[in-house]
DNA sequence: TCGCTAACTTGACATTGACAAGATGCTTTT
DNA sequence: AAAAGCATCTTGTCAATGTCAAGTTAGCGA
């Protein structure tokens, strides 16, 4: 069940999937989502033109995992940034940063894992890891609040009004500076000001979650 | 030097740019940016395959075109929505709601037009629709300060850094919202429910900013 | 009236996603 | 161990696309 690793591709690759996903990236990397085909991951992996269907079908399946990946690969830096972080305030910076470093770093992956209209909607795999993804970021405001976090994944009937405004107020915050960079939106700032003017906006941000916290409800 | 407009078509068009972009949207509304080729808005222009290249260049000349005219128009909606509000709180709130419904009602326009990878970075028609666009915002936010808007476009150097901190924070709140909920990423959420929770999201922002004005200059 | 040139057409080419049919070789069953 | 079964991969094909080159048409100015 082990194919021989250090010399020539047996015909059946025995790790295609893996490759393929590897190819996808290096694709992404140098040619981006406009470039992405099929056939040149395929090129890549070393593998015929047909060969990527039988693992993802179609190029929307194909794309859906990437993206799903790109989620777990977001949930991990957000959780490594999170972690280090040493107060309230920097818990949230660091979410805002690593949020919008994830994007500039992988943009391709950033653009593909926001653009519903190419993903599988019916995939529990990207869905999985996209709630992963919310739930980092859910504890993050549950944090800010001094509220229980959740374990597992997503929205529950219990949450309260005020926990869902925090969620979207903060989420939103994250996502659209991140996306606003990654796109050159913020183009007339100087570059170098962008983390400092993040940094700012985010502790502000924070401080008024903190001190709002339950601005209507007892959570 | 003008086409008779009721009968047949002339062979040369004579209005082919604006039938083209005409036929560009109707092919964005039904087959979305992944369905979007030169050959089908051609084809419903009623002319050759080749024809929109004197007109737009390539692909990526045309995209930028429908992405201006996207930034026109998110623009002129805007500012309906914020001359009908009675109060600031009403004027933050009107602005987030008319961005997130351009989005939803223009969701492939939406889409080109933060997709920089695929426009022209020089072109200065589109840094002019988007700088309208940024302006309409910025003021948006100067008014809640209490400060002089800006009349023309875009950045200024004797702009105050807590300017650019309300500025980036507003519009992180207004584009990540909209953008998020185009790309059903708050699909946890019932839908009934967005329009409350941005309402409120944004009413506490609103207000934050304002009482929060010049938190750390005099702007 | 005679070019001149912008506006459009025709034709061609390499490339793509998808599908069908065939080849290959691992696995499992007997 | 032999045979059947099946996942995996290849080859060939098709319509469609973006772009380019070359040709055609017609409005406009000299």
């Amino acid at each position: 069940m082990e194919h021989s690793k250090d010399s020539k591709l047996p015909y059946h690759h025995g790790a295609l999937r893996q490759a393929l996903l590897e190819a996808g990236d290096s694709v992404l990397r140098d040619r981006g989502l406009s470039g992405f085909t099929l056939r040149e991951c395929a090129r890549r992996a070393g593998v015929s033109h047909a060969a990527p269907k039988h693992h993802f079908g179609d190029v929307r399946g194909f794309l859906t995992e990437i993206a799903a990946l790109g989620f777990d690969q977001l949930t991990r830096q957000l959780q490594t940034q999170i972690a280090i972080a040493h107060d309230l305030d920097e818990e949230f910076i660091n979410t805002t940063r690593a949020y919008a470093d994830f994007a500039g770093e992988n943009p391709e992956h950033f653009r593909i894992m926001f653009r519903y209209d190419l993903l599988s909607a019916t995939s529990e795999r990207l869905a999985q890891a996209a709630g992963e993804t919310f739930t980092v970021l859910t504890n993050v405001v549950l944090r800010q609040r001094g509220d229980p976090e959740l374990l597992a994944s997503v929205y529950d009937e219990k949450v309260a009004e005020s926990v869902i405004d925090d969620i979207v107020l903060s989420w939103s915050h994250i996502h659209g500076f991140a996306h606003l960079k990654l796109e050159q939106q913020m183009s007339m700032l100087p570059a170098a000001t962008h983390d400092d003017v993040m940094v700012r906006a985010s502790r502000r941000l924070s401080r008024f979650i903190r001190s709002d916290a339950g601005h209507q409800d007892e959570g």
